[in-house]
DNA sequence: GAAACCGTTTCACCAGGAGAAACAATGTCA
DNA sequence: TGACATTGTTTCTCCTGGTGAAACGGTTTC
């Protein structure tokens, strides 16, 4: 009786799934311990990666995450369309509140940071676009996960990381699906201040205008 | 006798091939005539590649890619480091040119537009980061198929796109690995009779300066 | 209302992948 | 210098589990 999934597949993916932004090399028998797949499994499922350019392997057998992401990365979602829209939204965001404004999609039972605009002050909330993490904590962690009315504001403090404040806003399209959540955050000890006055009126500024904008047929997937 | 690859991790590469710039969503019948696979070999597939979060599947049941692959684009190469290093000289370059600056790198038997910073006049060369392109054809692609000298910038006319014009050098290590080349490229009424006095210099002096900063540890993959 | 087309389910067969152990090539320590 | 540990690689047997083909049921088309 046939599954109704690939098990080698899996491995492979599972694989992938270990390399992070703290984590981006590998050694086999690294892999071997992160993953518990036998040595030669993984020499065998690591080959059909590198065939492919989803890894590559230097002269010392150490394993790096490949180009052929990079080809598929601006396909997920909607491409350049996402980035079209969202990022104007991010730029004036980041400008009238001078923290780092942001856009997250929701990915399983976790989250990516797939737009960001860091802040331009010297002390602030440093996030790198692709980042994935927790649902359920932090503000944008939130509204993900569906524990924030739609239209309303969640706000945070501290509660993902020591000392990082948030607030977020849901993103709905015409038919009322959550495509994501757009997000102000920054250092606690200032956020906490202008948080009521400034940044929480203006996500609910811009968030319907961006719900506005969005277009029938994206799906920031 | 074990093979050295995994052919159902192959052909699920496969699939994820199939999606590009073009054409970035796939109903079931679509794949498999893409793929010549059979439609219950890739139902199964799919379900494994969905549940890792590289494709995601709508309630009318079309495949796109997922969210999975822009977390680990970031990781590419060396994540951010590539950018912070490439970015600011595309834009300088692009200022300097008013023409479209790229880097492209290698990823087998084609080529990547891994950064760009798209011109600003009306009539310009419009590039998405992520593309893939043949290697061999276009100014870069001779570049990178090691069909210019080191140091030396190609310049290419109506090669790989009629109308279009390029220039490009290669970008090599400390070791004297090629990592990647640095491209302008223009509609060629207007870049051809500037590309002599004005891109191929620009070329040669930011192309020499981005090797100088070019990190020992840095391989662009 | 038949034909065409779609996605999905089922199942027998046997290719081919997992697992384990053996092996080779370095690296490390006394 | 030699013993031992550790790394990546190869080999081989067994049997899982994936492929391929056909059948199925729902929807659209004409």
């Amino acid at each position: 009786m046939a599954q109704r999934r690939v098990e080698a597949v899996e491995r492979a993916l599972t694989l992938l799934e270990a390399f992070s932004q703290e984590r981006r090399e590998f050694s086999l028998t690294e892999l071997a311990n992160a993953s518990g797949f036998y040595k030669s499994t993984i020499l065998r499922l690591m080959a059909s990666l590198e065939h492919f350019g989803y890894v590559t392997r230097d002269e010392r057998g150490i394993y790096r995450v490949g180009p052929a992401v990079s080809r598929l990365a601006p396909l997920a979602g909607d491409g350049p369309q996402l980035e079209n829209l969202v990022r104007p939204i991010l730029e004036s965001l980041r400008d009238a509140s001078e923290e780092t404004a942001s856009f997250y999609v929701r990915d399983g039972d976790h989250r990516i940071c797939r737009l960001r605009e860091n802040g331009r002050l010297e002390v602030r909330h440093h996030l790198e676009e692709g980042v994935r993490l927790p649902l359920g904590r932090g503000a944008a962690g939130r509204v993900l996960n569906y524990e924030t009315p739609r239209g309303q504001v969640a706000v945070s403090s501290g509660e993902r990381q020591a000392g990082l404040s948030a607030a977020a806003i849901g993103i709905y399209n015409g038919e009322g699906e959550l495509m994501g959540a757009l997000a102000l955050s920054g250092p606690s000890e200032r956020f906490n201040l202008a948080a009521k006055d400034r940044h929480v009126p203006l996500l609910s500024q811009y968030g319907p205008r961006l719900e506005r904008q969005w277009p029938r047929a994206l799906r920031a997937s």
